[in-house]
DNA sequence: GCCTCCGCTGTTAACGTTAACGTAACCGAC
DNA sequence: GTCGGTTACGTTAACGTTAACAGCGGAGGC
């Protein structure tokens, strides 16, 4: 038989106080004599009182925990922003419950929206960069702190995000600089905004350097549709560089490249997206774009947190410049 | 000014009955007229009722919440698990607090844990395979359901964990029947028990086979560590064979053996673990052992849920076994 | 000396749900 | 026709916290 948890009233007892005093300690409230105050603590800790979140927030209204909206938390980027966004919000008193969901569809966003409400989540963040999420926020109720990341750019809710243009501007000027006379691109699922937006930093580049803009080769993220793009490439030969969408169809292009004898960098150069950990130890080391995925996690954090304290609605929107990782897969062509 | 959320009282007062009739419609009890049931649920649609999960918790004293204590998100293993994880708990109507923590130091793993009981989580995981992480459960309230994923083989709490074991000795099996003289082996971190399973795996089997058992090169998780390491490793002509402890190590060593010139598998033969989905786009295909966290995952889940049903603790431990992929890193010596 | 204000504390009433119990109405058995 | 049992509800009382307000001293101003 378990003894039922001490209550605050247990420890007011204990400390020879009201229960509201105790609840003036622990909310750091002014007005409580410091004597009382350390009374109460050693009641507390003598107790082992753990106040109680659910009773906190049925009276509140809001609880002190941000629900997450995410796609596909395998994925480097995906769980290094949720990873990040956690540990910022844990030290801003703030629990994180995730709610990943399988498919893009529009039902099964709104059932994991649905789910946060239930438990009066103070605030959402969803990393669902797909249009479909963007449809689901629509019928979404206004009251409810939200803020998007790598959202839809058009769309009127509080949103931060990876500069995916900037990025796709990144990779191809360093190439064109290389002195390539164009940049064959692998983009990832048409229906990521990540995907349109560097397929539009990509595209604007070699308009801007008045280069031949050739067809894009569309990839999911996975190394195995990029080794798919990657055969066709490497049969081609005025193909000499390529921007990948990601780190990951930048392996599978690599590896095709390396199985039809195409030579990296001496014969076709390429820059993925992401820097991910491996990148460095590719065969070539990768040239690639990082984004910084912890300033993008603390500024949804702050984003979230404003409008949770001040209820405003400022409808920001906020971009993170990605920088250039320059290793050893990009050379002048021959 | 935005209304008041409706409560069941609303949706009663609509539907013409009382709240507990609410409450058993939503809680789908017996004995409720199909007539009153469909009543009820109009009423609850018209008026977009959502249950507050605070306020059952706090009646019930548990939270539909799992707390998980996850040590670092971003890898694939615990990425992969987490993910699997959320997505059975969601079937099973549980949502999923995840407490990432930053150190393997005892004070935050507790201090996670903290967070999570106060909430009044339904159960928690923990997903820390380090020492620390055991210590850490030691002082914990014994009346809450708990489930260690890759724990202490060795602490009595409730353990799901893949056979790091026998991963280690299909690992090192592989290699020996491909006709190599021993194995050498690269390892993760010495205080995660998954590093310690995967070598006992492979010493054991090099032992049983009357093989010459190298020394360890320890590792941390990253291809910049295992780059190291390789570096030694080509260096030393002896060496035919190496298992790693993951698939990240083994990018490291493949690269660090290619930039000796020391050809996979025709001179050194290289199998990882993990299989993450880019290890078949290395150069050459990574050979490794492929753990089933789904399995992991639905098992710890199933171990938490009777935990929580029954109030049980039956100290059951799981194990999932591994499988080999073979691929193209390894061949027999020449 | 009285009135006011402020610092400190206690009392009471919510918050929205479930559990426990009460109460009709109906049904069949004897 | 009474009795026990079942079905279909309603009533009341928790759960543990915070908000609102009340009270009670003592300090300071007139």
């Amino acid at each position: 038989m378990t003894v039922r948890a001490p209550a605050m009233r247990d420890v007011a007892r204990l400390a020879g106080v009201s229960h509201q005093t105790v609840s003036r300690v622990l909310n750091g409230h002014p007005h409580v004599r410091e004597q009382t105050r350390l009374r109460v603590q050693a009641a507390i800790t003598e107790l082992g009182y753990r106040p109680n979140r659910a009773a906190r927030t049925l009276v509140t209204g809001r609880s002190q925990v941000l629900g997450v909206v995410a796609l596909n938390t395998t994925l480097y980027g995906p769980a290094s922003l949720l990873s990040a966004f956690e540990l910022a919000a844990a030290e801003a008193g703030f629990a994180v419950s995730v709610g990943s969901v399988r498919n893009l569809d529009r039902t099964s966003i709104t059932a994991v929206v649905e789910r946060h409400l239930a438990h009066r989540v103070a605030g959402i963040v969803v990393i669902a960069p797909v249009e479909s999420a963007g449809e689901a926020l629509e019928c979404l109720p206004t009251d409810i702190p939200l803020v998007t990341v790598d959202g839809d750019p058009r769309r009127p809710v509080p949103l931060v995000t990876i500069d995916q243009v900037e990025g796709g501007r990144l990779a191809t000027r360093h190439l064109l600089d290389a002195g390539h006379r164009t940049v064959w691109h692998v983009s990832g699922p048409a229906d990521w905004f990540d995907s349109a937006g560097r397929i539009a930093g990509w595209r604007d580049t070699l308009q801007a350097a008045g280069a031949e803009v050739p067809p894009v080769l569309q990839a999911d993220w996975s190394a195995a549709s990029g080794y798919r793009c990657g055969q066709m490439l490497a049969r081609t030969p005025e193909v000499t560089a390529i921007f990948t969408a990601n780190d990951d169809l930048a392996l599978g292009v690599l590896h095709a490249l390396h199985e039809h004898g195409r030579r990296v960098p001496e014969e076709v150069s390429v820059v993925g997206f992401d820097d991910v950990p491996d990148a460095a130890y590719f065969i070539p080391p990768l040239t690639t774009v990082r984004p910084d995925f912890d300033t993008v996690a603390e500024v949804s954090l702050g984003l979230l947190l404003t409008q949770i304290d001040a209820g405003v609605d400022h409808t920001l929107r906020q971009t993170i410049s990605p920088t250039l990782i320059t290793r050893d897969s990009v050379a002048p062509p021959r």
